[in-house]
DNA sequence: GATGAATGAGACTTCATTCAT
DNA sequence: AATGAATGAAGTCTCATTCAT
């Protein structure tokens, strides 16, 4: 009996995040194409298959779905990264394993590719620009690290952050657009071949000259 | 008597333009500030000092109003990069005097750079990321003729214009923030430094390559 | 076979209203604390401990929870009232008697007195008005007669009734406010010292004005 | 043409008070009708012949129009009874004016009678309680005096402003029940027969007593 | 019979746009 | 031609009631 009940529960919480789920896919889907002011509740709720109540049933409101839509999608980013820089210390590698890894992450989820690149960066209390600031953050202070180490020429870490960051969210709107999202997989490249080995190149040939 | 009707005339377009400047000078502001969403006509109307119904005699509706703003804006930031350009032939001269002439034109125009920074590429019917696109486009073929002007070595040109431009967008934000507008000035500088000149000296090691 | 049967129906019944008690008494709990409007179904069913389906198969809705909510407090009011007047034939006694019955009813169920004071007299088309109604016509009919029999002055017994009515509640208010519930065992001394004894002593004077 | 201006100020604010004045209007007979929460913006604009817009550009939503309509009333009423009791310092003879001014405020705005009196008195944040508390208070400073100045026998001042209250308050609704408004005419001399008389007449018998 | 998730009508509010003055 | 009061469509959210499980 008692485990009856229990099995309700857990199976009840367990369609609650299902549906859950349906609402943010439908919701990110309509995010994506027509922007987040533009969709209304209803809308959401048709695109879901489900009625309006049902969505406050599972979220408080609009702005939860948009927080959490975006926020699991950014933490799932950020957690994405982490992980995959964990094989190494070195921080231009792990640069290169955050980038691997978001380019990765966004083709996996094109719809928030989507809102990511064309939303507004101020949507839902800048949100997004926020996320944006820590990425460039976090590279910054690997980029600080590096020039400690010697790896890369002596520049300002977060102007360098933020060129690497500004170029990715280019090329991935670029590449998305031209190629579809398979295209995606040369940024990581490019970054590497256009922006990052120059630094470190040139710091062999700074190296070389101090060393005279 | 026909003179004066012509005159007259004259003299209510150039009214008329004056007082679309007004509002276009107030909704920057008010756009700059709060987002173009969340500013209404009423809000436009009194930062103009004028009333609601003048709005509508000088546009057809909001959208109008945005469209014109931003249109005037991109434009008058488009016509700053090809005047500046002017001197040269040389393409990579041409996007260093571009991208000066940007900077210049966001430094004179912060209320602009807020708007282009904060607001969805996608307001009024992408008309943002629309004037990104031609920008890009534009610095693409310039460094297409630089490519085959042996300046800089072999890359997809639309790759590095996407780099440039993201990299401006993104530093823009982060200098602007940081430093006040006068930040902005660096820009250029560091551009230049992190990733064109790299794309010339590579292009120079590869000939060296090449002539053996 | 018949038997048990009847046996069914009849545990089936004696179930529904003891399942109709507990909703009573989460709902008057809950009416008494937020106010009838404020207080919804899911509230009422987790304050019961019970689903809202089965407040449904109780009740044919909101509306009938709260008119048998009031109901039967109302008639409960009514019969303690008949009851403690039921060894006396002398109407200013029998309204005494019923004062003090009122009085201990509510200081028994102080959730009904917050809801008979707080509540729109409307609720519910009017229930708690035609109740107050009621009572005033049974006290003014013991008035009248207290009128007949010579003894209190000859006013007009509704309008006495109303004094009456109005003074106790609004004492009742007060002194629950003030003192508790305890404090409202001290109402019917003062409504007899105030209202009821000056009557019958001006009916005494008018007497022996009469008299002579 | 400054002047003109501030004609048309004027005659703006006279305007928008007029319309707020209709919204009272037409908001205070639904009100009296169905009840305050039954009553929605729609009936309202509808009743006040504008739309919904309007209410919203006279008052900043629902709950203001209930203030004010609560408020202004209210004030109006207390203003009336400080009003007629301006003539006399004797505390009982200001109670009579009072209540005599209360009883013609109540004539002359029947509406407000009915929201008065059928409306929960914990309506908008008890505004109607708070009144009704109120108007208690200052009888029962008035009663402590009297009582001090030897005019009525000694009792709780409170209790006393209590019965007063209540009992106007029933007579009111028994009176405009039966007689229409004229009847409410009839209520300060009842009171004053019933209530306040005895209360004089009682300590004139206990000096005597006293005095032996 | 019991459950509570789902429904959808309806409430409040905002604001782009219109139009009488 | 200018004004800004008025409109009403559309959006967000609540909750009494229903019904599939």
């Amino acid at each position: 009996m008692q485990h009856n009940k229990s099995q309700g529960v857990e199976r009840r919480e367990r369609e609650r995040l299902r549906c859950k789920g349906e609402i943010i896919a439908a919701a990110s889907k309509l995010f994506a194409q027509q922007g987040i002011e533009k969709t209304s509740m209803k809308q959401i709720a048709d695109g879901a298959d489900m009625s309006v109540g049902k969505l406050y049933a599972c979220f408080r409101g609009k702005d939860e779905i948009i927080r959490e839509l975006l926020g699991d999608s950014m933490k799932s980013l950020q957690r994405g990264g982490d992980d995959a820089c964990r094989e190494t210390d070195a921080p231009l590698e792990q640069i290169r394993c955050r980038l691997v890894a978001a380019v990765d992450h966004f083709k996996a989820h094109i719809d928030f590719l989507m809102i990511y690149h064309n939303e507004s960066p101020m949507s839902c209390e800048g949100m997004i620009r926020e996320h944006i600031d820590e990425s460039i953050e976090i590279v910054a202070k690997l980029l600080a690290q590096a020039i400690d180490d010697g790896d890369i020429s002596r520049e300002d870490p977060y102007a360098l952050a933020a060129i690497l960051a500004g170029s990715v969210h280019e090329l991935m709107h670029a590449f998305a657009e031209r190629g579809g999202k398979d295209a995606l997989d040369g940024i990581p490249a490019i970054i590497d071949r256009i922006i990052i080995k120059p630094l470190e190149m040139r710091r062999e040939k700074d190296s070389g000259m101090e060393g005279r």
